[in-house]
DNA sequence: GGAATAGTGTCTTTTAGACATTATCAA
DNA sequence: TTGATAATGTCTAAAAGACACTATTCC
């Protein structure tokens, strides 16, 4: 039946719940592939942590209401350039969160590891954990059902990783090869070859742009910088390691 | 802000929309993608066409809400073997629908070509539509933003059909290797090699399994029937032409 | 020079594209 | 036999995996 067919007979009108988003910040810190979580300070669910989220306001598009929480949490006022958000998937199970019925529309955002601001808009704790790291810990940890969302936020970005060239949306504005690597290695939770991850990256046009500039490092010949490119989709896919 | 903060702080509470699902119901039907439209005999739009969809009811799980309108427009109490249905999107633009905000989380079904059962539950008419003629008629035929979301189901299906074992969804309990190819060519509009899309195919453990059965066809060598295996995503891909 | 990291070259294996050839049916 | 479709075989090209080797820096 559709919606106005429902609307006009007068079966169901006006609203059956409450839309919220819900963000899955994800970023590469140390190698390994980290979220975003704000702890509940207050009850109910005190000391549980949570991902960055809120209800939809009036007038508000999805997408920018998934911007303002990002922002909100980060202490970002804009996406940092080549950074990245989309829309990963409406869940709506009826007792999801006890206290009402929510409709969350998680998204899944792909940022550089930047310094935390100094405290966001909320009292609230909120730091970056490993995906390792929680998924280690008391199943608990996380609230409703944002364990589930998470999980498969993580399964986006790991496939997204594979067919298009979003892992430089984990670099900053200028990166090098072996940082573009590592993005893939932390991610997916492999090392790759360095020779052969290379020329797949340098055969794929519009993925890496060399600068002509170069980094000092620490140690060992310096790196060359790159930007990213205006490919869209890596034709073929770089190839997840199957073992 | 967590939904919590701004619940107990109580910035909003309750609703901000109503929350429907939309269908976008594939299928290939003489050799071309189609897609099942219902017809709004009432107004207003009357005349025009729309995805089938409704209101998710109350304690009614998002993806219930799909089956159940999936099952009222094709008429099917349940999805046939190898059927698939899965969510696409969320669309919540403030204005998308003029009478009241709506949310619609839409999904899309990819379905053998059935014969459509006489009459769904609803007065309006229902029929496919094969997706050149929607493209090719006026840009108002669908109501709201359902050109939008169909667009994008149209290429959920196309690309799910390159990394996962999807296509068979299309086809019956058992198919030929020539029907299955031409789920892939309808799709993505292209045509393939028969014989090395048979050698990809047979190549991949559990696409498609051979029943040891062959099919009478008006002329030519009877073809071999295959059935779906268990595989879950293609690896290596299956590649789109890229022409 | 030695340690460390960046970058190049090359051989092998896998997979895809092109396409000729054979197989099996109905009329 | 002819026409039609299914199935096989084979050569070539493209891409990925493995890995040895060279380059450039800091100490």
């Amino acid at each position: 039946m559709t919606e106005e067919a429902q609307a006009s007979r007068g079966i169901v009108v006006g609203s059956n719940g409450a839309v919220a988003v819900d963000v899955v910040i994800l970023t590469i810190r140390n190698g390994r592939l980290s979220v975003l979580l704000v702890e509940r300070g207050l009850p109910p669910y005190k000391g549980r942590w949570a991902l960055p989220g809120g209800f939809v306001l009036p007038n508000e598009d999805l997408d920018e209401a998934a911007l303002r929480e990002l922002a909100e949490e980060t202490g970002l006022s804009q996406l940092p350039p080549g950074a990245h958000l989309e829309q990963l998937k409406t869940y709506g199970t009826p007792d999801r969160d006890p206290r009402m019925r929510v409709f969350s529309v998680a998204y899944v955002g792909l940022l550089p590891d930047l310094p935390m601001p100094v405290g966001g808009s909320d009292a609230a704790a909120a730091r970056y954990w490993t995906i390792e790291d929680i998924k280690e810990s008391d199943p608990s940890l996380l609230v409703f059902d944002h364990a589930a969302i998470l999980a498969d936020g993580v399964e986006r970005a790991r496939a997204k990783l594979e067919y298009t060239p979003l892992a430089t949306a984990f670099c900053e504005e200028s990166f090098t090869l072996s940082e573009l690597r590592r993005v893939y290695e932390g991610t997916w939770g492999v090392s790759l070859n360095a020779a052969n991850f290379r020329r797949k990256v340098l055969s794929t046009p519009g993925f890496a742009i060399p600068t002509g500039r170069t980094t000092v490092s620490a140690a060992g010949r310096p790196p060359q910088l790159y930007r990213r490119g205006d490919a869209s989709l890596l034709h073929p896919a770089m190839l997840r390691p199957s073992s």
